[in-house]
Formats: C-alpha cells, sequence, structure tokens
RNA sequence: GCCAAUGUAGCUCAGCCUGGCAGAGCAUCUGAUUUGUAAUCAGAUGGUCGAGGGUUCAAAUCCCUUCAUUGGCUCCA
C-alpha cells in the first residue's frame, strides 16, 4: 500500500472549536477552551501509516500553494483521524503535526488539540476553491499526486477546481473564428448548445429512462444482469451478433488505416513502477483483485498493455508513426452506481483503442488528421452522421498559440461550429483533445469518437525510439478510439430507432447489423418444404433468413416481423411455389413487390456491401427457438 | 457516492392510500382452425408480491434495513 497525508482544505468565513474530552491516552495535555477563528483556511489532517518529515514537508507546501490562490493568510491545523482508517501512530502524527506547523512559515498559523474529541462549528466560503482534498503520497517519485486510486470515492477537488477555474469555454465556427460561448448564436445548432451548457445547465426536467433501455430488452439484444456488478450486461444472441458486427467492422476499418491488432492483458499489478505513477495522475475509479499476495486491477483502457508492449520494442524513427490497436473486451471502470443508465455509461465495457507513436508534434498533427476521417468515416458506415453528433475540442493554450491552424483545420473539416475549452496549463497527460458527442433526446451528451496527443507517456513508460543519428527519444502518442464504446454505438443506434418511432417513422437497424434480415412465411404447412429449400438459397448468399413456422395467421405472423424489425418479409403460398418470382414485403414502404431471386439478393447484398457478415445467431425455425423477450 | 421514485406471473401492468382468498392482457402449453401481407377462437399452466427483519389474530398492503432499476446532483483521464 502507500501511504499518504490526507487533508481536507476549507476556506472558512468562520469556524469555532470545543476540545470535549480526551480520545486517546496520548492526547495533548491542555486546558480545554472554545476558540474561534475567522477568514481562514482549515486544514484537517490525518497523517497514516509510514508518512514522514518529507511527506509532511510536501503537506504543507501543497496548502500553502493553494491559499496564495484564495488570498488567505490564516491557516488552522485540525487533527481528524476520521480521514483515514490507515492511522500513523499518535506519537508520529503528532510530531509531524507540529513540523507542519513549524514549516507554516510566514502565514499566520495555530493548531487544534491533538488527542481530543472536538465539537466544532464552520461556515465555509462558496467559492470554487473553498473546497478541496489532498492526497499527498509518500513514495520514492517524490512527485505529489492528487486523489488516489485504492481509494474509494476520494477524488481530487484540487484538480478539478484548478482545471475548471483556469479553463476558458468558446465555440469555433469553421472559418476559424473563436466566439464567446455567452454570445453565440445557437439558433440552428441546439444540440450544440445542450453540450456547452451541460456543465452549467438547469435541472432538466425528465422523468422518463432513456428510450433505448426499453429496445434494448424488446429487441432482446442485451439486459442488466443481476448476478453481477452493476453496469455489466448480458447480451443476447441479437446483441451478440451485433456487438460483433460492429467489433469486426472497426477492427477491419483500423487494420486499413495501418493499425497493429495485439492482444494484451485486462489485469495489471498496482505495483508495477508505470502502472503506479500511470493511474496516480488520476482519480481513477477501478475494479482491483487481491490473489496471491498480489494487488492486481482491472484496465480502464488498453494504455497499459499496449505501452509496456512498446517499451520492449526496438523502435526506429523510420517506423514512425507506429499504430497499435486493441479492441478491449472488456475495459473496466466502476463508475459512481447513480451514473449508470442502460447501454450508454457501463463498468465493463468493449473500446476500440488506437495508439500511435510519433516522433514529434508535427507528426503527430499530421496523424491525428488521418484519425480524425478514420473516426467520421466509420461512425458514418454504422449509421452515425455528422448531424448526430456534437464535437468539443480542448487544448492549452501553448498549443493553441503554436497550431493554431491544426485546430482550425479539424473543425472546418467537420463544417459545423464545435465546442472549445482552453486550459491556461496543461493538467492531463494531453495538450489536445478532441471528442464527438452524441446529446440524446434527453438532454445527455456522451463521447463516442475521440483522440488526444499525449506527451507524457512516452517517458513515463520509458518508450524509446533512435532517431538518424541513433539517438533515442520519447514518442508522442495519439490515443484514439474510433468509435467510442461499441455498447454505446449500439446505445445511439438505439436512441436514434426510438427517436425514428416518436417521430412517426419507422424503426429500424442498418441491414448489415440486423439480427434477421429475411423472413420467410410459409401460407400453410404443405409450403414449409419450399421454403426450407428457398431458405438455404438465401443462406448461401450470405444473408440472415428464419423462417416462420407458427401456425398462425398471415396477419399475425407479418405483425410480428414488423415489430422485430425485419426488412423483408416472404410469404410463400400457392402462386410463389409455382413460379420463380419472389413477393416480396418492403418494410419501410410496407408494399409488397414481385421481383426474381437474383434482383431480390442483389438488392440486399448492395445495402450491406463492404460490411462484415455473419451467419444467423438463432435457430432457422420460429418454433424452435426460445423466447427472450416479449 | 448523495437525494427521490419505482420493484407484484416470462413481459406490460392493476391491487397498496383504508391490512382480510394473488388479479388482467400478452407470452407459454393443449385443442380447434390451414390462413394471401400489422394481433383467429377456446381451455390450461404460471407468483417466496426484489431480499431480510419488525408490527399485527392476519402483511403485496404499515414500519425498518438492504439490493436493483430509473430520475436529479456529482462525476465522466
Amino acid at each position: 500500500m502507500f501511504e499518504f497525508v490526507r487533508i481536507l482544505q476549507l476556506h472558512c468565513d468562520s469556524i469555532e472549536y470545543t476540545p470535549t474530552k480526551k480520545e486517546i491516552k496520548s492526547a495533548e495535555d491542555i486546558t480545554p477552551e472554545t476558540k474561534k477563528l475567522d477568514e481562514v483556511v482549515v486544514a484537517f489532517i490525518a497523517m497514516e501509516q509510514g508518512d514522514d518529515s518529507e511527506t509532511a514537508k510536501k503537506a504543507i507546501g501543497e496548502i500553502k500553494t493553494s491559499m496564495e490562490k484564495v488570498g488567505c493568510k490564516k491557516l488552522l491545523l485540525y487533527p481528524y483521524a476520521h480521514l483515514s482508517s490507515n492511522l500513523a501512530s499518535p506519537s508520529l502524527a503528532f510530531s509531524l503535526l507540529k513540523e507542519m506547523e513549524s514549516l507554516a512559515g510566514d502565514c499566520e498559523v495555530s493548531r487544534a488539540p491533538f488527542g481530543w474529541t472536538k465539537s466544532y462549528n464552520v461556515k465555509v466560503k462558496g467559492h470554487p476553491l473553498a473546497e478541496s482534498s489532498k492526497t499527498i503520497i509518500n513514495e520514492s517519485a517524490g512527485e505529489t499526486h492528487e486523489g488516489h486510486p485504492h481509494e474509494e470515492g476520494r477524488t481530487s477537488e484540487a484538480l478539478k477546481s484548478e482545471s475548471k477555474i483556469q479553463s476558458f469555454w468558446h465555440i469555433m465556427t469553421p472559418d476559424g473564428e473563436m466566439h464567446e460561448v455567452s454570445k453565440f448564436n445557437f439558433a440552428k445548432h441546439e444540440k450544440l448548445e445542450i453540450l456547452s451548457k451541460y456543465e452549467s445547465a438547469k435541472k432538466r426536467v425528465s422523468d422518463e429512462p432513456p428510450p433505448h433501455v426499453k429496445l434494448m430488452k424488446k429487441m432482446a439484444i442485451a439486459d442488466y444482469e443481476p448476478a453481477s456488478d452493476s453496469g455489466n450486461m448480458r447480451f443476447y444472441p441479437n446483441g451478440r451478433l451485433i456487438k460483433s458486427l460492429l467489433e469486426r467492422f472497426v477492427n477491419d476499418q483500423v487494420k486499413e488505416y495501418g493499425g497493429l491488432e495485439v492482444e494484451t492483458p485486462i489485469m495489471y499489478d498496482s505495483h508495477h513502477p508505470s502502472m503506479a505513477s500511470y493511474f496516480n495522475r488520476f482519480p481513477a475509479r477501478q475494479y482491483n483483485i487481491n490473489t496471491e499476495g498480489k494487488q492486481l486491477f482491472l484496465r480502464f483502457a488498453a494504455c497499459f498493455g499496449q505501452f509496456l508492449m512498446a517499451n520492449d520494442f526496438q523502435i526506429s524513427y523510420r517506423n514512425m508513426p507506429l499504430k497499435l490497436y486493441e479492441l478491449t473486451r472488456y475495459s473496466f471502470r466502476r463508475e459512481q452506481s447513480g451514473e449508470l443508465v442502460g447501454l450508454r455509461r457501463l463498468r465493463a465495457f468493449t473500446m476500440p483503442d488506437c495508439h500511435a507513436f510519433c516522433t514529434d508534434i508535427p507528426q503527430a498533427v499530421e496523424e491525428m488528421t488521418k484519425r480524425f476521417d478514420l473516426s467520421q468515416n466509420v461512425l458514418k458506415q454504422v449509421g452515425i452522421n455528422e448531424s448526430d453528433y456534437e464535437m468539443a475540442i480542448r487544448f492549452t493554450e501553448e498549443f493553441y498559440n503554436e497550431n493554431k491552424s491544426v485546430i482550425q483545420n479539424l473543425v472546418k473539416k467537420l463544417g459545423k461550429p464545435v465546442l472549445v475549452e482552453m486550459w491556461k496549463e496543461r493538467f492531463f497527460y494531453f495538450v489536445l483533445k478532441w471528442e464527438f458527442n452524441y446529446v440524446d433526446s434527453l438532454g445527455k451528451a456522451s463521447a463516442l469518437s475521440t483522440d488526444q496527443i499525449d506527451v507524457e507517456n512516452g517517458m513515463r513508460y520509458g518508450i524509446k525510439y533512435f532517431d538518424e543519428n541513433n539517438i533515442p527519444h520519447h514518442p508522442i502518442i495519439l490515443h484514439n478510439s474510433p468509435s467510442g464504446a461499441i455498447e454505446r454505438v449500439i446505445y445511439v443506434l438505439l436512441e436514434k430507432a426510438a427517436l425514428d418511432q416518436k417521430e412517426g417513422r419507422k424503426a429500424s437497424l442498418p441491414l448489415w447489423l440486423a439480427p434477421i434480415q429475411v423472413r420467410i412465411i410459409p401460407l400453410k404447412e404443405e409450403f414449409l418444404q419450399h421454403c426450407e429449400t428457398l431458405a438455404d438459397r438465401i443462406t448461401q448468399k450470405d444473408i440472415r433468413v428464419d423462417i416462420d413456422d407458427r401456425n398462425e395467421t398471415i396477419s399475425k405472423r407479418i405483425r410480428e416481423s414488423e415489430t422485430e424489425w425485419i426488412q423483408y418479409s416472404l410469404v410463400i403460398g400457392e402462386k410463389e411455389v409455382n413460379q420463380p418470382n419472389l413477393s416480396v414485403r418492403d418494410r419501410i414502404s410496407g408494399n409488397v413487390k414481385e421481383i426474381s431471386f437474383d434482383d431480390f439478393v442483389a438488392n440486399i447484398k448492395e445495402q450491406t456491401k463492404e460490411k462484415p457478415f455473419t451467419k444467423l445467431n438463432l435457430s432457422r425455425y420460429v418454433t424452435k427457438r426460445p423466447q427472450i423477450m416479449v
């Protein structure tokens, strides 16, 4: 385990406390009396096992830095054991506390008594930096980290507040101009407005669950698995088929782009040096597994495995940009339970993750443009168009000043206004990040494709390439997910379908993703053999076809073919048995047309060309099939 | 994670306020029907009322705890 000084820091109008009784034997010897302080920063502090002078020094340094930011000179150190379940011994904690007091330097410092139960009254100020928690890590790297992934719910307010207070929001139009968000005319860009105001948005009154939740069950795609953890879904045969096709499609596209597909472990040792350093950078929430004395965590992206792999490669500048790719099944993020909904936000999800190792920023920028096209194309091919998503782009001021045209070029490529976030300083490992967000009918924004320019992890993981003079350098790394999580793609497709339904159009999935593409309905039992032969012929053409052999009326079976979103229904009766042409009911028009077998097949092939195919993932006969959902 | 709502048959839901035999439609099964493009008819099966505890002669119903889902907040590397 790591050790920490834990600090909850509050900028207060006032605090009043009274020591009531000694909590431990070694409590400080004082006369209990009520103290009141005004205009003060209160630091509630807990020392953990393993803390030493070094961490105490870092802790007080952190506190002083933030005090300067809020412009407060008065500090109260308040021993507060409840911040930790891994406390240092009282004697050590007390001496470290006194050390912090002595190191406070020029500010007016006081300290609440140690080892006493105290009652207190506190009035905290309302500004963004008034409340923050800090976790000072004691480890050899000698860096100060904010937040720690081993601990649940302990996120770094300091980091967040800083990034918030120093980021500037704009809208960039395709002509490259920046506009104030407040002055921009969103008349033709309602979804972008929702995205822009997402953080400050007023309460959205919506007591409805997102429509895709019903559809994912009704269409027997996916469902919750009560025996697992929340956010870990089960996928029924239909869902597995859809997901599998999407996965294959994205894989193919990334390979065409030049990505080398690899496979890496889903769990890693928390104590591996690169690991500890990387994920301590973020207030992550991940699943932990303790086994045989090892502390493992489940990956939340494919970065780890690919970086460790690249670390072992001998890379020349001639090999650059080097693209490694993996589709994770799964990535795990232990999101807050209140955040999980249907297929929109999961704790276990499948995500394409393609890293490009580049020599320098110019190469990275050039490569990023290619990946931008890749991402747009992937989404378009699966049925998500530009009009369906809004782009956000975030970068440091420095990057903007040096690469203005790069950013303008991306916005121009998209051809519509984009939300811009600019940071004064770099807080994350990347200098630029863009993403496409789907804004659903309830006003929720979810990121799909994304790419980042990472300037930190090349060094962190010790990844090196050799230049023309055989001098080693750390690469710039791009992190691209061309489609975003596959489950989220299904969520978008279902939300779009639900919207179609709501607005009176027929809901459907793209034909290449439809679990059943053609349904054959025999008019009578005696035509079943003919149907079987026909189904064989259609199957041979790589088209998913089934036969509704139930003893039900034609009307009923047509109706169900419709409600199952099956695009083509073929009724087989006397007429069809005695002539070569097919009577095809097209769900889109609702009309029945008589066409030849070859034309029918050619039509379907045209609609599904250049898309992966997989065989029917259900019994061919409806009567042989368990009913999964109504 | 916090606040709130919801949880009854495989599915959609009624019953709960005001405690007193566990309900409907669809699905499933059986039988009849052999159908020409969006729901054929009849009968039957089906429930530890999310789980655990409490109050009561008696709990789906009232109270407490807990789990899940959904909404809002927060979060979203």
